[in-house]
DNA sequence: TGATGTTAGTAACTCGCGTTAGTAACCCGC
DNA sequence: GCGGGTTACTAACGCGAGTTACTAACATCA
């Protein structure tokens, strides 16, 4: 800058000015195409880390995200839903910086993040339920953003809304006629996602007129295999469900494993129907009637919101709830009276 | 750091000495435990940016990846791919910038990135054969680091070995009795990764003494959808093939719908090799025999290189080949006499 | 006693920018 | 020809560190 200053002959001051398009300064018109022109010739390019430390802005924002890669992968949730984040945060000139965090760490490592100017914002990926440097960060008037929930409500987040989308699952297989439903979950139960899976389950049941019936409702763990078990559990059943909505594809997987173990049909014997619509859900034999996740929408909504916390336009409390799709394939038929 | 030395009653530049262990400066050690003790008091953190100004380094590394996701999902390559880079990367208090370069963009975004002194490095994923940018940037003595290859052979990289990987998978094809042996690729042949595995395929036929039949080799283009085509083009020859290696397992996925829909068999009408290991490749119908990337360590190795380069301590032309693994799997049989 | 170290620091500069407060030169009207 | 307003700038400070060059006070030795 100080170069482009002197070839213009002009002060740093005035140069300033010109680049920054700061308003109120008569500069003639002359001398502002010089020192443009100027500029472009020695192909000036600010040195964001003086410009950062001049405004107190970084212009970055972390993607703090879970080291275990067992919820991350097994779809393309993590690349879909960094796409959308960037899609509009790098129109802002924001970056994302992605920070792995350790789960077993004692004290948290993206605090720290935010602390020493590293980035402005902090996008957090499925929080612990009660994380308590979540909540002091917040209370310090760090802007956060949540995928998932917590406990404290006011802090914003962004979801989808797994309620509805279990909801709308168990519904269908009401409307098709089957009565003995069995629920798969796609995770522990205390797990936010979890838990409000089963209630839309249950909400569809109580609708329809349905008793709940725990021994119809098992926990998967994620992967594949965590749903081979409690599907061979749920046949062995002296009265089996004709029909069985699985809180995940990838534990569904696993239950197709144990279906077929079993010699039973899909859909013929039992209906399934999955959640998360992973790219290979419609390649399985057959491909599965499954809940589908809008990922980059959801990036999108994360970094909105967090660009708008940033400008102080959000309101404290914020969440924003993404509904789901049920798309139909051919692992769902109308129960065999 | 003002507040900490005027509380321990001295002077900035003392707190700075002590703090970052300074060598050769005299300090008693009293001063040093009051100084380090009044820091601990206040939780004092530095601030990065003024860091960053003052020492010329931002201690972040950028990842280049393309917009279009479908090189991307499909698989959980990107996801393990970060992890790796993250893991070593965080250890030496760098951090991962992703960057999502839009591919038709004339001038690249993100030469800025590192021109604007926000990173201090560039990982590029699978540039574009002659991306003159990258060979700019590159003499300009910015530290980058390839995930794929381009024309230009000193500017290090990272990569998995194609050739060697298409290899094996024929090799054992035709060590299974298999002769009349097709190929339907990754990705048309204009790309790198394409063009080695169809060298390795080559390669393998030249040694068992086989000739190569270009009527056998077809292209797919990323997607599952793209191996319909000519998966059944293959089942239509005159003389078709007892066993194809696809270059890719999510082209492998269409390929088997294809043989399905001619009411033909896996592995009993056709074996089937694929490509990646992606997380599905065990759960098709039947498990398809594939070969393994190594996505994790691939990760690790490009921030390895990376950190390297920025040490000073890497050779040019450096270029990290790993090697990849057999899968076998169901999809593959002796082929019948 | 005076020269020479040594100890324990500190003042002041730098990094590259944003920003505030101020000024010199010119113009206008009376 | 003098006060007041406008035009076209600039000097200087601050952001929060790293770093160099220097000093004042004391100790040691011939």
């Amino acid at each position: 800058m100080a170069d482009v200053a002197k070839l213009a002959g002009v002060s740093r001051t005035t140069v300033s000015f010109i680049l920054n398009n700061v308003p109120d300064t008569n500069i003639p018109d002359a001398t502002r195409q010089r020192v443009l022109q100027i500029a472009r010739e020695l192909n000036y390019m600010p040195n964001v880390q003086a410009l950062n430390l001049a405004t107190g802005k970084t212009m970055m924002i972390a993607l703090v995200v879970r080291q275990t890669s067992e919820q991350m992968s097994g779809d393309a949730f993590a690349g879909e839903f960094i796409r959308g984040v960037t899609g509009v945060i790098e129109a802002e000139n924001y970056h994302l910086v992605i920070h792995a965090a350790e789960p077993d760490a004692r004290e948290s490592t993206y605090g720290k993040l935010v602390r020493t100017h590293k980035v402005d914002g902090l996008l957090i990926s499925s929080p612990l339920v009660n994380d308590q440097e979540v909540r002091l960060l917040y209370r310090e008037e760090t802007p956060i953003v949540l995928h998932g929930a917590t406990d404290t409500q006011d802090i914003p987040s962004v979801d989808v809304d797994n309620r509805q989308g279990a909801y709308m699952a168990v519904r269908y297989l009401i409307d098709l006629g089957h009565r003995r439903i069995g629920h798969i979950s796609n995770a522990p139960f205390s797990y936010a996602s979890s838990s409000d899976r089963l209630d839309g389950y249950c909400q569809a049941l109580a609708e329809a007129g349905i008793p709940y019936d725990e021994s119809l409702v098992l926990a998967g763990e994620f992967t594949a295999s965590s749903g081979y078990e409690p599907m061979r559990a749920l046949l062995d059943l002296p009265n089996p469900p004709t029909a069985v909505f699985v809180g995940s594809d990838m534990v569904a997987l696993g239950a197709m494993e144990a279906i077929r173990s079993r010699g039973a049909r899909i859909p013929e014997d039992i209906s399934l129907v999955g959640f998360d619509d992973i790219l290979y859900a419609r390649y399985t034999m057959p491909p599965l009637t499954t809940v589908r996740i809008p990922a980059y929408e959801l990036g999108r909504s994360a970094g909105d919101l967090m660009l708008k916390i940033i400008r102080g336009e959000s309101l404290p409390g914020t969440r924003i709830l993404l509904p789901t799709e049920l798309v139909v394939r051919r692992s769902t038929i109308k129960c065999p009276a």
